[in-house]
DNA sequence: TTTAGCTCAATTTTT
DNA sequence: TTGAGCTAAA
């Protein structure tokens, strides 16, 4: 039943008793029930972390064999469940590490796993060499989906079209090549937005549909443009030598489905396979794990799946619900366990957010309980709009943290979206209270930083178009759009029928080499310019292998003068940028530090073989890293611990002792647009997600709401969320402050039209901003006769209201803009 | 080739 | 309202 031959020669006495009466024990009852570790006249030494877990995560770690499906609740104690049972396969020698898969969504996440599993065996302190290595050191294998996927694919770069390390674009260098692949095609970038064409080929890796498979309608234009555009992007990728993050999962998943002999392998491999947030994985994700460890495709059938239904919330980018809903058909005889005790909120959060949850449809039988305190009622606070919205939250913060000595770590302001974050940043600046913006820009995305990684990045691969357009021009050097165009125009014609002499494909490196040489292709000036940039390429490319990464880093910023020309423009921005360019300085230096202490006790000469590996594995992790740096951000100066801003989104995984869930308002949480027929499936996501903000609170929670809020510039009179109606009142404490801001006056345009009705509602409410702004589409176009200036049109509406302002044309092209209030009586068929 | 003004769009975003 | 991206002028 266990094959232990493969198992590592056990070293320490008792692992290897405790292992044999293990498997006797295993022989005689293989029901889950049996295997509770510790009953009574059991003669088994369970590992001492095996006894620290409850009933039921005790249950999760010791089912071992066969699929299993852990339904873990918000706060159960998941991670600790999942890295106890990767301790235990090892400790009890059921598996190598080597033989343990566990997945992740996020790098925070695998990193923490890693961590935990290491400090539950005990490695931490006797080889600090293994921190973060992976499995080098014979750890287990854990990370995300896609760097587990691109070290599969760099160890089987014989399954890949790929001959030479490749690169990862990430969502905007794709954008550019979508582009790009659309002028290929002449198709016109008014008619078909880049964008929409970039979302439907990501929605078709999602699901893992390659082009081909794409059936589009007869009649469906769109559809049949974004097949041909698929076709078109997915050719120039591998041109490219790259990568984006849905083809990292497809094309392992294609590999492992048509390559038998590396589907064989990874089966044999992976005896163990771990996936965290299974609620969150998409359909490609889910075939790739079906190659991997279903037994109908030869897998060994050991997946432990963890997730929690009511926690999904990112079926927009993917996901699949019916993956957790579906998991006991797709592996029969599958095992079930359910984590439903909470350890981290009071009943009064947990209780509360049981009743919101509660009406969605589709979910599992699970209900979340919790032994802790009672605790404070929930906060419901109405405020007059945004600004005193953000008055309260940090008047509140400053009061909780001088009465009760908390400290700024203690708090947590979620929001549904980005823009809300900005009175909130007004009035922590001005009260000087220190605050980070999680989720943010990351420090890869920014543009001095995606420019230096681009140069790095054709230094590694010269095929790599996309990083070439990038800084062919940056910092300027006199290659404008015509020059790019010819150059495209060129390269077309290198890649086109008897393009390559020798039949190879030509790259856009190959076509600007050719322009710099031969100048009667363009003119002389321009052959020069881009002989020039050509020749700094071939010079970086030349000195890279006798570089470290940091020392190439500086040579390209001499060369290029890339610091000089921002520390000249001398501006805010600029010096910013600059130091962004520093911090990314000693970012290398600690890359190269972890890199050689990784490979402790290398000589010198050693090193300076090895340093070569230092480009690609940099590259990599820049394009799959994340949050690592997640700390950066953080305004200068404030060194405490800072008030952290999130959106719900961001906020799933995290915990806090005071959490403040603002702009509950029907609209904008729930998200929807009141004129429009919104699904129930999408309603309910919002739902999930307000659950999901208000179980990551420990003991404070307040949800507030505002009266009146501008959006857009526009202002919107928003009901309270609906989700308030689903707190049942014992649970909440209502504080009304919604007239504060003085007289609230009903909106411009009157009558609101929604079917809801509130008895809690206090005010008429006006018309939302959605409405509004639909109210200007009506107005433009009308004709209007001034006493002044004669007839004209309206052209435009800005703002609501009495202040808003109306841009009309007159004879001759005269354009003039006016207060509405100002020419009402003018206006046709206003009031 | 650069840049100043204009239009247009506008949830959420683990990689 | 904010910003990104693009067209018309310097």
């Amino acid at each position: 039943m266990i094959d232990f031959d493969s198992a590592p020669s056990s070293s320490g006495k008792k692992a290897g008793r405790f292992f044999a009466t293990q498997a006797k024990w295993l022989e005689e009852d293989e029901s889950p029930e049996s295997q509770a570790i510790g009953r009574a006249g059991e003669p088994v030494e369970p590992p001492a972390f095996v006894n620290l877990l409850n009933d039921r995560q005790r249950e999760a770690v010791l089912i071992t064999e066969g699929p299993l499906i852990v339904l873990a609740g918000a706060g159960s104690g998941k991670t600790k469940m999942l890295t106890s049972r990767i301790a235990y396969l090892i400790e009890s020698r059921r598996a190598s590490p080597h033989q343990i898969l566990a997945v992740t969504f996020t790098n925070k996440a695998a990193a923490e796993m890693r961590d935990r599993v290491e400090k539950t065996l005990g490695l931490a302190s006797q080889d600090p060499g293994a921190r973060g290595a992976g499995s080098y050191l014979g750890l287990p294998e854990i990370g995300t989906f896609h760097s587990v996927c691109v070290r599969l694919l760099r160890r089987e770069m014989h399954a890949t079209p790929f001959s030479k390390p490749f690169v990862i674009y990430d969502d905007s260098d794709q954008l550019s090549l979508v582009k790009s692949a659309m002028d290929k095609l002449g198709i016109d970038e008014k008619a078909f937005s880049p964008k929409s064409i970039q979302a439907a080929i990501n929605r078709a890796k999602c699901d893992a549909i390659e082009p081909h498979e794409l059936m589009p309608a007869a009649h469906n234009i769109l559809e049949k443009q974004v097949k041909r555009v698929y076709e078109q992007y997915q050719k120039d990728l591998f041109a490219n030598n790259a990568l984006d993050f849905g083809e990292i999962i497809c094309m392992v998943y294609r590999i492992l489905r048509d390559n038998e002999e590396v589907r064989k392998k990874y089966q044999k491999r992976f005896r163990y396979i771990h996936v965290d947030e299974y609620q969150d994985t998409n359909r490609s994700q889910y075939l790739l794990l079906t190659m991997l460890a279903n037994p109908k495709q030869g897998g060994q059938g050991n997946i432990c799946v963890v997730g929690d239904e009511d926690q999904s919330i990112y079926k927009w980018r993917g996901a699949d619900i019916r993956n957790i809903l579906d998991f006991e058909t797709d592996y029969p005889g599958a095992q079930v366990v359910k984590l439903e005790q909470n350890y981290r909120s009071t009943q009064t959060i947990i209780k509360a957010a049981g009743h919101v949850i509660r009406n969605n449809t589709s979910r599992k039988d699970k209900t979340l309980w919790t032994d802790n305190e009672v605790g404070l009622p929930i906060v419901r606070a109405q405020v007059a709009d945004e600004r005193m919205e953000a008055e309260f939250v940090v008047s509140e913060i400053k009061r909780l943290a001088s009465n009760e000595e908390r400290a700024y770590a203690d708090f947590s302001i979620f929001y549904r979206t980005n823009a809300q974050s900005r009175q909130f940043e007004d009035v922590l600046r001005r009260e000087k209270i220190p605050y980070q913006i999680v989720g943010g820009l990351r420090f890869y995305d920014r543009k001095e930083i995606k420019d230096i990684l681009s140069y790095l990045k054709v230094i590694l691969n010269p095929a790599d178009s996309v990083s070439i357009k990038r800084i062919i021009n940056t910092p300027a050097r006199g290659i404008g759009k015509t020059t790019i165009d010819k150059a495209d125009e060129y390269h077309a014609r290198l890649e086109g029928p008897g393009g390559g002499a020798d039949g190879e494909p030509r790259s856009y490196w190959d076509a600007l080499q050719h322009l710099a040489s031969d100048s009667s292709l363009t003119s002389p000036a321009t052959a020069k310019k881009i002989g020039q940039f050509v020749v700094l390429i071939q010079r970086l490319m030349r000195e890279q292998p006798k570089l470290l990464l940091s020392e190439l880093y500086h040579l390209i910023l001499d060369e290029t003068g890339y610091v000089r020309e921002l520390r000249k423009e001398n501006t805010e921005e600029s010096l910013a940028r600059v130091e962004n360019l520093e911090e990314f300085d000693t970012l290398l230096l600690e890359f190269e530090e972890d890199f050689f202490a990784q490979h402790g006790g290398l000589s010198e000469e050693e090193r300076n073989e090895r340093k070569v590996e230092l480009l690609p594995l940099f590259i990599e992790q820049s394009a799959l890293a994340s949050d690592a740096d997640q700390a950066m951000g953080q305004e200068a100066g404030t060194n405490a611990t800072p008030i952290r801003l999130m959106t719900l989104h961001s906020s799933k995984g995290l915990e806090f002792p005071v959490v403040f869930m603002v702009g509950m308002e029907e609209g904008l949480f729930p998200s929807i647009k009141p004129w429009e027929e919104t699904p129930d499936e999408d309603v309910e996501e919002e739902r999930r997600l307000c659950y999901v903000g208000m179980t990551r609170a420990r003991e404070n929670l307040f949800m507030l709401n505002a009266v009146v809020r501008r959006i857009w510039g526009n202002i919107a009179y928003n009901e309270p969320s609906r989700f308030f109606d689903e707190i049942p009142a014992e649970f909440l404490d209502f504080k009304d402050m919604g007239r504060g801001g003085g007289p609230v006056r009903a909106s411009a345009y009157g009558q609101y039209a929604s079917g809801r009705s509130n008895d809690r509602d206090l005010y008429d409410a006006g018309t939302p901003a959605y409405r509004t702004s639909s109210n200007r589409n009506e107005l433009i176009g009308q004709k209007i006769d001034h006493p002044d200036y004669g007839p004209g049109t309206v052209l435009n509406a800005e703002g609501a209201g009495d202040e808003q302002k109306i841009t009309i044309e007159f004879k001759g092209r005269v354009q003039r803009k006016f207060l509405r209030r100002y020419l009402a009586a003018y206006l046709e068929g206003s009031d």
